[in-house]
DNA sequence: AGTTCCGATCGAACCGGTTCGACGAAGACA
DNA sequence: TGTCTTCGTCGAACCGGTTCGATCGGAACT
């Protein structure tokens, strides 16, 4: 590759010259200017990232850290990362996607060796083993998914509080007494996937208020065990209204309730929550509230970019849980 | 961060001493070692990345470059990029996940800028763009799909024109002799994707040799539309099986099928191709030609570390058509 | 006792950029 | 005509590692 040695001798002048061309940090007269844009373009010079970060300590990069656990549903994870990517581009800023699976090493590694500017954490638990080495790293972070102690980053997350309670509201409007809750597997509530319990507690507080009975319990997270719980609630009694909270038990429920001649919303009535592209994926007729990874990846990459930027803006960090929106497609009566 | 500085500082010796009692490269007596190894974990000392980088002329970092197309159906690119980043981890290798719209511009900055050492393209098409300048870099690159020429590179992909054998056989054995085929989008074909085509071409001449008709026709990648098709079929007449080689249109099938009391393999046989992941994901009833994409991807690492460890193995580069392997569920009759 | 050899360590150069202070020429001003 | 600015460019230092050749002290050998 050519180096910016290369494009100051054929261009006649100095390294800083061209340098300075390149980052317009100095004047640059418009005959030397074209000159070194000439060079530059019959070299195909791209300057050199290694060298670049080592001088300016910036490397254009942002660390994703994803962990894929068993007991969630793998397709949905997609979702935040695609729009993440896409957002850091618009930025000027590559990703490095790290999956390992000891999170908080990986993270020390790469942040300690200087690899990114900036990282994000995905699917951020109660209690995530990632956070304590967050606070002792260099670069700022943002997250997705909602810890205990947020100070000193931006979180963003869906308000499955203010979910749960327009769920609720909206079965109790309807007139629904008796349903049944199918949350996330159990892993996810002893990882401490908040997202899990904070819906659920809610929910249930909510219900209270309603005289409402909710029968709630752990979703399965792989098949076939999915469709086989499936057809256990469907065999007991579930009540009137199925409320899922658990992209796999969602996403497998049309062709069960299809081969029982279950009727939504006549025979039972359908509420979940799930992103619009997924529900197109799954062609899931179901009313819900729309999850939006899509937005809650570009406002947490926005956010990190800011701070990357501007480290001073250190201070003022936001946590912003997404107002929810209900998609209604009928499947509640 | 520490520096290498402070560690020789802090441990009474030079920096290239630590360099070397880090690396191995040279003798460092036991005691010296043993001040090193202490200082570096007291100032919890990480090597730069950047600057061993441009010392080193490698960055054991891996570019993965995948190109998200609206006529295919995301979860399926999920199954080949979590093995390909696990299996990277494995041999020391981080994964820059590259999702740019324009391929052969982002290859052309990541490589030109070394910010990667190898490169791994995925969903690679018969005349793939992005092959021209994979040609003019430096890096070694691997990928996973079949172009038209694949001299420099290490390829790896399903043996699709077997794949048509063995389903073809498979039906005729069976006595299918009118059949409808679903291929992919026809966006797909004329973007050249391969296994779309080898696919095809290859059940057509293997079916002509058995008498058997097949009525062909491109899929739909996205729902609403995925279902209307589907609809469309049943109501003409299907013949006797249906093969489906499209992730979209296989996923949507079961719910279909079920609503309009089609049973399988009773009134239609039904035989794809798809992992083992997806199928448990969708929950596929059907026999399918096993995908592999966790292999493929593993394989792709693997022959990419080679290159890149030892630049000198340039020669001998492999295309390596994976034997396609049918996993039976009794969809067939 | 003098020379040779070897193991352990050091110093300096280098990788390819960025940035700061300095410098020369040209124009403005007295 | 001499001094002061301003503009455009240059040279050198620096970022944090790696690596090559040189050096030094002690053991081995004659």
């Amino acid at each position: 590759m050519a180096t910016i040695q290369d494009v100051a001798r054929r261009a006649g002048v100095s390294r800083s010259t061209v340098s300075y061309a390149l980052s317009g940090k100095r004047r640059i007269s418009s005959e030397t200017k074209a000159r070194i844009d000439d060079a530059i373009r019959e070299l195909a010079f791209t300057p050199n990232a290694g060298a670049r970060a080592l001088a300016t300590a910036q490397t254009s990069v942002i660390g994703l850290f994803v962990h894929f656990f068993d007991d969630e549903f793998s397709p949905a994870m997609l979702q935040y990362v695609l729009p993440i990517s896409d957002a850091a581009r618009e930025y000027g800023y590559d990703v490095l996607m790290i999956t390992d699976t000891d999170g908080p090493k990986a993270l020390k590694r790469v942040s300690n060796s200087d690899m990114v500017d900036g990282v994000i954490l995905l699917n951020v638990a109660h209690e995530d083993p990632r956070l304590p080495v967050m606070r002792t790293i260099r670069q700022p972070g943002s997250m997705v998914g909602l810890p205990k102690s947020t100070d000193g980053f931006d979180v963003f997350d869906l308000d499955f509080e203010q979910s749960a309670r327009m769920v609720i509201d909206h079965l109790a409007e309807r007139g629904h007494r008796d349903v049944t809750l199918v949350t996330g597997h159990k892993a996810v509530f002893e990882r401490g996937g908040a997202y899990a319990w904070r819906f659920l507690d809610t929910a249930k507080e909510r219900a209270a208020r309603y005289g409402m009975r909710i029968h709630a319990l752990y979703g399965q997270a792989q098949q076939p065990a999915v469709n086989r719980q499936l057809a256990e609630i469907l065999d007991g009694h579930p009540g009137t209204a199925l409320v899922v909270h658990n992209d796999a038990v969602i996403a497998a429920l049309p062709s069960v309730l299809h081969s029982r001649g279950v009727r939504v919303p006549d025979d039972l009535s359908v509420i979940s929550i799930f992103s619009e592209d997924f529900g197109r994926i799954f062609n899931l007729p179901y009313t819900a509230i729309e999850s939006s990874p899509d937005r809650l990846g570009r406002l947490a990459v926005r956010a990190l970019v800011q701070h990357m930027r501007d480290p001073a803006s250190a201070g003022p960090h936001r946590v912003e849980l997404l107002a929810p929106r209900m998609v209604d497609r009928g499947s509640t009566r």
